[in-house]
DNA sequence: GCCGTTTTCGGCCCGACTGTTTTCAGTCG
């Protein structure tokens, strides 16, 4: 069973013990380990049993989960969640996904009114039955009917790329609202998560009136969903949701923190301060309910002994620690790129089009993928400066044999082999990487998910073979990067950013692969695209 | 179920909002 489906049946189990009444801290632990397992760049079988990099090193998970992990991972059952289901009926889950609907009132349903499925408690709420249930009367059965009609609508999660082309433009003309001193985006987009479920602008200001009202009015917004004094919550025709919230200047900082999370972050922080006797709220940083800080970000994890992390590598993996211990990364910035690998098979305007954008943006180096030297010869007119060479994707077979390559300058090896299990995958990179036929091995991908393989053992003969790993920044190809980048880094490795870009527009697409090399710890030596042309060169004669 | 510069037991983040309530439980982020 791969690590996803692991963390979704994780996930299944907390659904039911929470129905259950299980204790809160219980439920916590399984999610915890969902989220943990779910974001391992390699597939659980193959970390060791003990020691070092096994499963019970992993942050909340201890001997009990890992072995029920194992289970997962070896059978794909699981005996607790058999049993859960034998007390609980599954089709519960679902009653949760809906808005107003958690655990107590699910629970409620099944037992006061035996409503399993959402049909019947679209039923019943039509016939005003659930307001016979203690707490629930004709508002919340409304909400109830409303959630089940938009149920299809809601919740889905879209990419980076997509929420940045359409909150950039709703941002800029908030920011036009007098009396707005600070607007930023918080949430799962500033922490750059390949894709976002919903939206947080965060503003600054004295009164809250105009900068709602801005937001309701603005073109892109379809509906209210909330408008108080401190929040404004819309949905745009898109289907995005935004919420709008404001805070006095000085609880800013406090605020930014609070609302990028992620909450298992905000969880630990909080910790952290608890031993301090110290509360941290959105509001602030109180001691005994007197404010001691909260203006800006920094302040908060100072006052609980911390340097300031940034957002990319707030997800509760590690960061804390390193920030304690002054060992966080200094990650890769966007002016430390100088190369990247863009399509070539274009017509000769396509070309020469390209590679003036990039040459406009400064890049030092070009790989163009499946341009022949001719044509890369009469580019270089447009390249100014800017080195180009000349590279293919070759397919490597099931057993990692690597198909012919012209004469060129890069060669990019990428599996096609769509049913081959983990291990065989493994095996086929392994014994492409050690080939000494190919400088890059591209992301393996197929069915628009990435396939899952051991990457540290891959990443490990890659680095002694100074062999590059790709990471695809095309906006479809993001998911689980950031795993994968942290694995590679972690193996000592190398990773190279391809924009696969056929236009300027495209090229531009390079941001959203940086963002998941930062969301994986990656500095500048871990990355090929920080490289000048002459150290890409001299890597490539030695590959 | 996890975890330990107060701990192997007794803790485990914090606040807003909502709808239903006469003081709060449940949900949400």
């Amino acid at each position: 069973m791969d690590n996803e489906t692991i963390g979704s049946t994780l996930d299944q189990v907390a659904d039911l013990l929470e129905i259950e009444g299980a204790s809160v801290f219980r439920v916590r632990a399984y999610r915890g380990a969902a989220r943990t397992v779910s974001a391992l760049a390699s597939p659980v079988s193959t970390l060791p049993e003990k020691g070092p990099g096994s499963l019970e090193e992993l942050p909340g998970i201890g001997k009990d989960l890992a072995g029920k992990i194992r289970e997962l991972a070896e059978s794909g059952e699981l005996a607790l969640l058999h049993e859960l289901k034998s007390r609980t009926p599954e089709s519960l889950i679902h009653l949760l996904e809906l808005p107003g609907l958690g655990p107590k009132r699910a629970k409620a349903i099944h037992e006061g009114l035996g409503i399993d499925t959402i049909e019947e408690l679209e039923k019943a709420a039509r016939e005003g039955r659930l307001r016979a249930l203690k707490g629930v009367g004709p508002k919340l059965e409304a909400q109830i009917l409303e959630g089940i009609a938009a149920r299809a609508a809601r919740g889905k999660r879209i990419s980076l790329a997509e929420a940045e082309a359409q909150v950039e433009p709703i941002v800029a003309r908030l920011r036009e609202v007098p009396g707005v001193s600070l607007i930023e985006v918080a949430g799962s987009y500033r922490r750059r998560r390949d894709n976002v479920g919903d939206v947080d602008i965060l503003v600054a200001a004295e009164t809250s009136v105009a900068i709602g009202k801005k937001l309701i009015s603005d073109p892109a917004t379809d509906k209210v969903l909330a408008d108080g004094d401190t929040k404004t919550s819309v949905l745009l025709k898109s289907g995005l949701q935004v919420d709008l919230r404001v805070v006095p200047v000085e609880s800013f900082g406090a605020a930014m923190h609070y609302f990028t999370g992620s909450k298992a972050h905000n969880i630990a922080i909080r910790t952290l301060g608890v031993r301090r006797k110290l509360k941290i709220s959105e509001w602030g940083v109180f001691q005994e309910d007197k404010r001691v800080s909260g203006e800006r970000e920094e302040d908060v994890f100072a006052s609980v002994g911390l340097a300031w992390v940034p957002p990319e590598l707030r997800e509760d993996r590690g960061e804390i620690d390193a920030s304690r211990e002054g060992k966080l990364p200094k990650l890769v910035e966007r002016a430390e790129l100088c190369g990247d690998v863009v399509l070539g098979d274009l017509d000769a305007d396509g070309i020469a089009a390209l590679v003036s954008a990039c040459e406009a943006k400064g890049a030092a180096w070009l790989v163009m993928l499946g341009a022949s030297r001719d044509e890369i010869q009469r580019a270089q007119k447009h390249a100014g400066k800017m080195k180009l060479f000349a590279g293919v994707v070759v397919p490597i077979g099931a057993e990692g044999s690597i198909g012919t390559s012209e004469d060129v300058d890069v060669v990019i090896g990428e599996i096609h082999a769509a049913d081959l299990d983990e291990k065989s995958l493994t095996q086929a990179l392994i014994a492409a990487a050690k080939s000494g036929r190919i400088h890059v091995l591209a992301r393996p991908f197929h069915g628009g998910k990435p396939k899952q393989f051991d990457v540290e053992a891959v990443a490990k003969v890659c680095r002694e073979h100074g062999v590059l790993l790709g990471l695809d920044a095309r906006p479809a190809f993001l998911a689980g990067a950031d795993g994968y980048a942290r694995a590679v880094k972690d193996s000592g490795a190398r990773i190279v950013i391809t924009s696969r870009a056929a236009n300027a527009e495209q090229a531009a697409h390079i941001r959203f692969g940086l963002d998941q090399a930062r969301r994986g710890w990656c500095e500048a030596k871990d990355v090929a695209n920080t490289l000048s042309a002459e150290a890409l060169e001299k890597l490539l004669a030695r590959g």
